[in-house]
DNA sequence: GCCCTGGATCGAAGAACGTCAATATAAGGC
DNA sequence: GCCTTATATTGACGTTCTTCGATCCAGGGC
């Protein structure tokens, strides 16, 4: 089924016509804006990455990610949230701990919409 | 070249070792954070997607565009004043009226995150 | 029970963003 | 030259974001 999404992406002359093939109703843009923005900040991409680098299934300790940045924990916790608010990381609490890891649906979605044009209207 | 990229993103239930290859240093995340900003408002989504709908080569005149939304003109343009600074369109006046096309550079940088966790290090 | 530690939440301050009306600029027609 | 049309820029206003210090909650050890 990801066959198609393969092709186009592979032609990188022709990048854009996976944009193309269907125009954004002002539903699809919302609910893409969201995951967007979510991205837009580049202490999130910095998170968003080292948790990912555990990769699949991997965890990562808040414990580990907030020394990493010459932030207040708080502010670290708030970026966190927004993560997990935009369904690209979540959590649990395993005694003192709390771990992170990626749910990768969500930026599945976002190849499919460069590939498609369409938000594969998933989970929401 | 964009090979061993597809096969990343073609495996779904392993989409993000993509993101974790490498981690983001902080330029490389503030320069990617630029164009998931710019990507992070509905209205500009549109935009690119409008633009975009006429594929490889394909041009749209801001007469189409303004008319397509309830805002000011002065917005419209502020919107596209911005996809332009993330390099993802870009324009030509002709005659009284002004063109847009998409840049597919940028975007092709995106899609490489995703499938490497670099930004392929390129024009910007 | 009390204390300590790891994280989340709250509330406030400043910066950045989205929008508009007003104005400026560019090009064409007279 | 002047007038009109299409687009960009300016300046202001309200909203949203990022960050912080202060505080709260959860769990473990005593």
């Amino acid at each position: 089924m990801s066959k198609q999404e393969l092709e186009v992406i592979g032609q990188d002359a022709t990048c854009c016509p996976g944009l193309s093939a269907a125009q954004l109703d002002e539903d699809q843009a919302a609910e893409l804006a969201k995951v967007f923005k979510a991205l837009g900040d580049p202490i999130r991409l910095r998170l968003l990455s080292m948790i990912a680098s555990r990769g699949e299934g991997g965890e990562v300790c808040v414990c580990e990610l907030t020394p990493a940045f010459s932030l207040s924990q708080p502010t670290i916790s708030h970026h966190l949230k927004l993560l997990r608010q935009a369904r690209l990381i979540d959590c649990e609490r395993r005694g003192t701990w709390v771990y992170y890891w990626v749910l990768p649906g969500v930026l599945a979605k976002l190849a499919a919409f460069r590939a498609t044009g369409r938000t594969a209207g998933a989970t929401a």
